[in-house]
DNA sequence: GTAGCGGTTGACAACGCTGTCAGGTTCATT
DNA sequence: AATGAACCTGACAGCGTTGTCAACCGCTAC
């Protein structure tokens, strides 16, 4: 398939004409009425190169007059591929987790990709804990054919689901895997990096006890925001101390649990930095109910920039995930992957963004 | 097509052995095995009855040998239509609001009926500000010609994109529209009557003030909030009054700038309630700026429960949208109407349930 | 013994499109 | 004027299902 990087058909200029005329008129009325083969109105529809401009203009007039689209079932049936990119995360109901901007924003970044090459998107959350998701996958991937699975996290790291979709054969990306495969396609963000930077920048404000709250174990990416932690405490000087750090599971409560153990110590850190966002604002409302001022006697600093980060009171400090731009890249290579020659594996890493907000100041 | 009210192609009840086996059989493959003929295994594959039951074994056994799975767009195509649900929706990265929450509710709704009847979810966020949304509707429903389409307030208000959508022909049901049209299915909650309840409530507590904080004009379902609020105010033997009422636009801000204005008078309402709650939680942040206590000197309430509602501090009461058990229901108005025999017009109602949380309590 | 009748099965033609490949045109080159 | 090469175009065979319809089977009823 030659396939210009275009990607919808062909539509004459002007817009879709009054199509009261919803008859579903098929390529072969098209063909008929432009006087050419069904085979050059393919070529037209799939701005295939090759065909004569008057021949072009024809068949244009006539798709156009016709209101023709082409089937899509008929296409991805011939073309023995569907057009559809499969989005597969945790599903949120299972939790009761705020994730919904988190998967909106990678479905965002999905239809981006989607919309301009024509592909469609499936979304399909599920549920790691239950034991059938593998067959669920290859159930999902066997029906649908779809050209390709974005795989989000966390889902993204459990061997179980990565080996299921990469037992079907079809191509497959991973967002933010808390560790590499070779010979595997991979979008992450930054999270050591972006962890770090965070640190630094609270050092530089003058804190010196800056506690750290760890996410779920079994978020590898957010593990690493550990690390970052720990870089940016040594590239600022300052000594690295387990007291200082408290497990959390990235929700909202283990937050909280944790800001009460080290907010009613008598020397209490100056600082917080939770390895995301729910944690953070766990904090934040522990402070409030201590009575402790934020930001003048507490800094506190997320990471994800969730929409209530921006709510919040004081707005949270956080690093912005380029969720919907992995997304989108993830898609990218997808969607480039079938259409051109299978590219090898690559790994792509997104920068994630410090958002400086209210939350944080310089240290007491 | 018999399709009985099964719909997942039958596997035997073992688990998907070991697919290693990814060649993608076909159901000649499967014919072969068995003995029998392609068109005996997709009666047994469709649950069509008048296969005898050794015949259905021996199908069942090559299915599971094979690891056979239908391709879905050979069946599309043989039956002329796709085994889609629409979802289309009004983009949330088009504003900055957190409608997050909204849309994974009614994604979560659609997929239920999704999964339990065989149909895949195609989701569609657009802009209605977009000159062109009315053609780009038409472009999809024309490509991916799903068996029907749900659409979410507040995308169901809007004449150009409903009429848009019902020129193509495709079966449609409207969510929460601010109107109904005679012949259309319809699915809502009973905005009106629990926005009265909540009056009522808010009245019980002994408030006498009550503030309303209007929503979008454009949004209608959020609009008979406005009439409930009134009707409670009546039931209660509470007189209405011009002064109590504000407008606002659905958004955190405006709920902040009602809130500036009424909490400031001298003689401020001891309630308010918000036709939505990131209003609301604009109120609490105000009142929280002004340092008045909720819900000691001021009960504050929402409508929708979005996730915030529960995080925030204090807790906001407020109403919970059965948002997803509406998009459950027009599914199943979609993909009954479609298998069954064509239902005529109906409209559903679900009700919506009071969340009384931390944000209200007796007046003053 | 035979017509008739459910119950069960298979042959075959769609469904609407794409890929392959051969055939036809056009045009520059010898 | 003949020879290619490059360019266009169309015939045709699938792609993997489902729907239609005819055929067959075994049995009951006459």
């Amino acid at each position: 398939m030659i396939a210009a990087s275009g990607f919808n058909p062909v539509r004459t200029g002007r817009n879709c004409r009054d199509s009261i005329n919803m008859s579903k008129s098929t390529i072969n009325d098209v063909a008929r009425l432009a006087g050419v083969s069904i085979k050059t109105v393919s070529r037209v529809v799939n701005r295939e190169a090759g065909v004569r401009d008057a021949t072009r203009e024809k068949v244009e007039k006539a798709i156009a007059e016709l209101n023709y689209w082409p089937n899509q079932s008929a296409r991805d049936l011939a073309a023995s591929k569907a057009h559809l990119i499969c989005l597969v995360y945790d599903d949120p109901s299972a939790y009761r987790l705020p994730s919904a901007g988190y998967i909106i924003r990678l479905q965002e970044g999905v239809l981006r990709v989607c919309r301009s090459h024509g592909y469609e998107l499936l979304i399909h959350p599920c549920n790691y804990r239950d034991r059938q998701v593998g067959d669920e996958l290859k159930v999902l991937i066997h029906r649908a054919r779809p050209a390709g699975v974005v795989l989000a996290a966390p889902l993204s790291n459990f061997p179980k689901i990565v080996k299921a979709i990469s037992a079907t054969g079809t191509p497959f990306v991973r967002l933010s895997p808390g560790q590499k495969l070779t010979g595997e396609r991979v979008v992450a963000s930054n999270d050591r990096a972006f962890a770090a930077e965070m640190t630094c920048y609270l050092a530089s404000l003058g804190h010196r006890r800056i506690a750290f709250i760890t996410g779920h174990p079994k978020h590898k990416a957010v593990g690493h925001r550990f690390d970052g932690y720990r870089d940016g405490l040594k590239r600022s000087g300052l000594e690295f101390s387990e007291r200082l750090v408290m497990a959390g599971d990235n929700s909202f409560g283990s937050g909280e649990a944790a800001a009460m153990t080290l907010l009613q110590r008598k020397q209490r850190p100056t600082a917080v930095f939770a390895a995301n966002d729910d944690m953070a604002v766990g904090v934040l409302r522990v402070a409030s109910r201590l009575g402790i001022p934020v930001p003048e006697q507490l800094s506190v600093a997320g990471c994800d920039d969730i929409t209530l980060a921006e709510q919040v009171h004081p707005a949270l400090t956080t690093i912005r995930q380029p969720f919907s731009t992995m997304a989108e890249r993830a898609s990218l290579m997808l969607v480039k992957g079938t259409e051109e020659s299978e590219k090898p594996n690559g790994t792509v890493v997104v920068p994630g963004t410090l958002k400086i907000r209210e939350s944080t100041g310089p240290a007491p």
